[in-house]
RNA sequence: GGGCGCAUAGCUCAGCUGGGAGAGCACCUGCCUUACAAGCAGGGGGUCAUAGGUUCGAGCCCUAUUGCGCCCACCA
């Protein structure tokens, strides 16, 4: 019955297969459980476009991390996994394949077509997503995934459009929106970028209709000029006040103007004239608003110049400004050009300049959908972790501005609005109207626009969970509890997520948002397709296992910062898990042969008292019982990378640095009975640290599990999956202070030991004695320490005395409170080096020992500080006094052997 | 123009409510010790950006300054 872990960990070798074990097992699948309470998270939906990058293996991982949590708390969780179809993102890649591919544009593949190619893209890459998100060992619902354009989705985006625009909150208008000429339709204000670019400004003169001088205006636009329909400038400014209300003229163009007043114009930028251009311009849009002008458009979908421009009819919008720019400085009426840093919008898909253009366009009505959800952030319903995001949140909300829904695009959610063909009449309608309600024409033809792709994302907290219909899943999973994103799509996302769920759902959508950071290169770059500095998860996957790219991403990191994807790091997390599984085939190979033993071994009831433990496995058990509540308090707080710290440094430096070493001449040795109690707390506080860190790096720990003696199947988890195990419980009784600090001791003193050693050039293999003086209760305790000292320090021999008379002279020492260790080493002796060993030991003594002294000196410190404190500062006092006598005593001796 | 983040060991970063500066990697020394060389043992290395302030006590709180980065903002 040879049952171990292999001897390399490969974990190629399981991952697949213990993911496929999980999902069998129904492990994934969240019950709605009356018993239970429900914990749930939604997945933010990777896009369909293509592959998931380090961004997603970030978001997910964290994700994946509390929801595995909380499942071994007891919990009910529900994390459940989709896809968005971004729309732009995804036509434009689409229309790239067809016209790559077939060399044809999608307007010439038509509509029908068309969708019916991103749909193929949709199930061929929609599949790939998922499967990354498998490799991940991601474990969410599978039999709940969705889709933002699935049918229950595409109900939910429909049944809110209708209810809203039936409250007046979604209308139809005629705005200035944001074009982009090159995806040929309207964007949203939070999808252009804008980026500071050197431009110009130029200075123009307008002449007078009266043949006067007129006015000069500066700008960077001049091909806008054609769509002017009034110089503005500011009503105080007197190097105007004359000309407001008199005509000017558009040079070269003749067209006649009028001077305005408006509070708009700064008098201290540029001329302090400003024209104004409503068709492609915000704020000359207002102006012309308020002064009731026309807004007279010179500038195509497509960016071309429109009849409006004369001659330049047909020239692109720059071609345009550079042959009328021309024209007008040849013609006398450019004054000055001027460099000037602009602020550039450009679309966040393509890059290209955005432009401003009048459309008609479909707006959700911001202003009373964002004061609940300001207000749930302020009485704290809705908390940001880390805090600082609330003001991010709070300064977009409360700017904020009527949200353009509308899309000239064709994948996506089309709108559900009607137009009678014959009267004009618009009707929204869930199901296609049969007839005109005004006229009863049957000729209706429905918006071609679709909506933009977060309108239905921002639904996905409900609309996954079956809303509009009244579900069991949304009674009983909603609200969501957390939600991990990002901190670029607070604006695209969460904020709408919160809005629409005050509105249609009556609450905020989950009560946590947690925003996490950037997985930048190894350089600080953000990682970008165009840099080709990407790095794909699946690949690191391939070479060092799910489990080593989880931890990396979870450690090292503080909530909301960005961090650096770097190979060491990887590496260091793989050598962790390396550390681990080696530890475990220690383990598990000394339970060999014992299969009678396994069910008591196994037996985990917390009746460690009825054991014959021994120091160290009361000292284990306490630390292990330490990092439960350190962990699960991390865990609380969102720390995530604290507590993977501390079951890192759990697991290497105290369990296998210390505890498997201490414990192993028992497992060697004689006593049967010992060797029992050695082996159960060996799996004991194995498993307790698997349960620890399987959040983290749930592969490894779920194998290793799998090799270890089990308590009785339970009908809940009949295959003694870890995944299903319950999470470790702190508990008080399971602190044995008194058996810490002795091990401490212990530790300190082969610490030292082994430093002589080193420092003494003493091969580790030779065997030495010692010689250990000290007095009343920390020589007993030194003594009970007697084995560790032997085995971890390689010492054959011991002996304790109580007076220095009997130290021996030549020997190299060590001073640990009040324990003086000795180590004869005659033939080895290099009292020089000896000698400044000592010294520097003294001169970092006495450098303490000052700071002490000065604090505990101080009548503040002593009056003001906590007791506790004070105490301490005490304590040392006396320790670090009584070493320095030790010492110098030393040193004298010492020098004369010199 | 407004807001935010970062500045700690050679590198990348932790350091949660103020109480003797940490990790990983790199470096130096010695070890293939029967779980692990993806390892073990020992070691060196920091005026915590600068200047003030609060406090008995500041890497941590306050103010200012410098440098780097990010976000928002109506393109004269």
């Amino acid at each position: 019955m040879e049952k171990n872990l292999a001897k390399t960990y490969s974990p190629k070798d399981f991952e697949d297969r213990i993911y496929e074990e999980w999902e069998k097992s129904g492990a994934f699948r969240a019950e709605i459980d009356p018993d239970k309470k429900p914990f749930t998270i939604v997945m933010p939906p990777p896009n369909i476009t293509g592959q998931l990058h380090m961004g997603h293996a970030l978001d997910q991982t964290l994700q994946d991390v509390l929801i595995r949590w909380k499942r071994m708390q007891g919990f009910s969780a529900l994390w459940l996994p989709g896809t968005d179809h971004a729309s732009i993102a995804t036509e434009v890649k689409v229309a790239d394949k067809i016209r790559n591919e077939e060399g044809i544009t999608k307007e010439e593949l038509g509509r029908e077509e068309f969708l019916r190619r991103a749909w193929e893209w949709k199930r061929v890459y929609g599949g790939k997503i998922t499967e990354q998100v498998r490799k991940l060992g991601n474990s969410c619902d599978w039999e709940r995934e969705r889709f933002t354009m699935d049918e229950g989705c595409s109900k939910a985006v429909i049944e809110t459009f209708i209810r809203l625009y039936e409250k007046g909150l979604i209308y139809r208008g005629n705005r200035l929106i944001n074009w982009c000429p090159s995806c040929g339709t309207s964007l949203s204000d939070i999808e252009v970028e804008h980026e500071d670019k050197t431009g110009k400004y130029y200075y123009f003169r307008y002449p007078g209709a009266d043949g006067s001088e007129g006015i000069t205006v500066a700008t960077s636009r001049p091909e806008t000029m054609f769509g002017d329909v009034a110089i503005a400038v500011h009503p105080d400014d007197e190097r105007y006040k004359d000309l407001v209300g008199k005509m000017v003229m558009i040079p070269l163009v003749g067209t006649e103007i009028p001077v305005i007043a408006d509070s708009y114009p700064d008098p201290e930028k540029g001329t302090g004239a400003v024209k104004i251009t409503p068709a492609h311009d915000p704020n000359d849009f207002e102006v012309g608003e308020r002064h009731k002008l026309d807004s007279p458009s010179c500038i195509n979908a497509d960016a071309t110049m429109n009849k409006l421009a004369g001659k330049y009819e047909g020239m692109d919008r720059f071609e345009c400004r550079k042959a009328w720019v021309n024209d007008l400085k040849e013609a006398g009426y450019l004054e000055k050009v001027e460099d000037k840093i602009i602020p550039i919008g450009g679309c966040y898909r393509c890059d290209t300049v955005i432009e401003p253009i009048l459309s008609d366009q479909w707006f959700v009505r911001m202003n009373d959908l964002a004061q609940p959800a300001i207000k749930a952030a302020k009485t704290k319903d809705l908390i940001h972790v880390p805090e600082r995001f609330e003001k991010v949140y709070l300064h977009w909300l409360e700017n904020i501005k009527d949200w353009c829904i509308s899309r000239q695009l064709w994948w996506g959610h089309r709108i559900p609005a009607y137009y009678c063909q014959d009267c004009g009449e618009m009707i929204v309608s869930a199901e296609p109207p049969k007839e005109c309600s005004k006229c009863h024409g049957s000729s209706l033809k429905q918006d071609e626009d679709v909506l933009d792709t977060w309108f239905s994302s921002a639904l996905w907290p409900f609309s996954t969970l079956g809303w509009p219909d009244k579900t069991k899943d949304l009674d009983y999973f909603f609200p969501t509890n957390v939600l991990v994103t990002g901190y670029d799509i607070i604006f695209f996302w969460v904020v709408r997520m919160v809005f629409s769920s005050l509105e249609l759902m009556g609450e905020v959508p989950y009560k946590y948002v947690y925003v996490h950071g950037l997985v930048r290169d190894a350089e600080g770059r953000k990682m970008s397709k165009s840099l080709g500095n990407g790095i794909d998860p699946l690949e690191v996957i391939n070479q060092y296992g799910a489990d080593a790219l989880r931890f990396m991403l979870m450690t090292g990191i503080t909530p909301g910062n960005d961090m650096r994807f770097q190979i060491e790091k990887l590496e260091s997390s793989r050598n962790f898990a390396n550390k681990l599984w080696n530890a475990s085939r220690f383990v598990i190979m000394n339970l060999q042969d014992e299969g009678k033993e396994f069910k008591s071994i196994a037996d985990d009831s917390r009746g460690t008292g009825q054991l014959a433990l021994k120091d160290e496995d009361k000292w284990i058990i306490s630390r292990v019982n330490e990092a439960v509540k350190d962990v699960t308090a991390n865990m609380e707080k969102f720390e995530l990378s604290l507590a993977a710290q501390k079951a890192y440094e759990l697991i290497w430096n105290e369990y296998c640095d210390w505890y498997i070493e201490l414990v192993k001449g028992r497992l060697y040795g004689e006593d049967e009975e010992d060797k029992k109690v050695a082996r159960y707390v060996l799996v004991r506080e194995l498993k307790e640290m698997l349960k620890l860190l399987h959040p983290f790096m749930p592969f490894i720990t779920e194998e290793i599990w799998s090799f270890l003696p089990q308590k009785a199947v339970s009908a809940d988890n009949p295959e003694g999956f870890l995944i299903k195990e319950s999470w470790p419980i702190y508990d008080i009784s399971m602190n044995y202070e008194a058996e810490v600090k002795k091990l401490e001791l212990a530790m300190e003193a082969i610490r030292s030991i082994r430093n002589i050693r080193a420092e003494a050039e003493a091969s580790p293999s030779r065997k030495l004695s010692a010689v250990i003086l000290s007095s009343g209760k920390d020589l007993k305790d030194i003594k009970s320490c007697e084995r560790y000292i032997k085995s971890l320090a390689n010492i054959t021999e011991i002996t304790f005395i109580t007076e220095k008379a009997f130290a021996p002279e030549e020997a190299m020492s060590s001073v640990i409170g009040n324990v003086e260790i000795y180590i004869p080493l005659d033939d080895l002796l290099d009292y020089k080096a000896e000698f400044e060993r000592l010294q520097r030991e003294k001169t970092k003594l006495t450098a303490e020992l000052d700071r002490v002294r000065k604090k505990l000196s101080n009548e503040g410190f002593v009056s003001k500080a906590p007791e506790k404190v004070i105490n301490e500062e005490k304590d040392k006092l006396t320790k670090y006094e009584d070493m320095l006598t030790k010492i110098t005593e030393r040193l004298a001796l010492v020098e004369k052997k010199i």
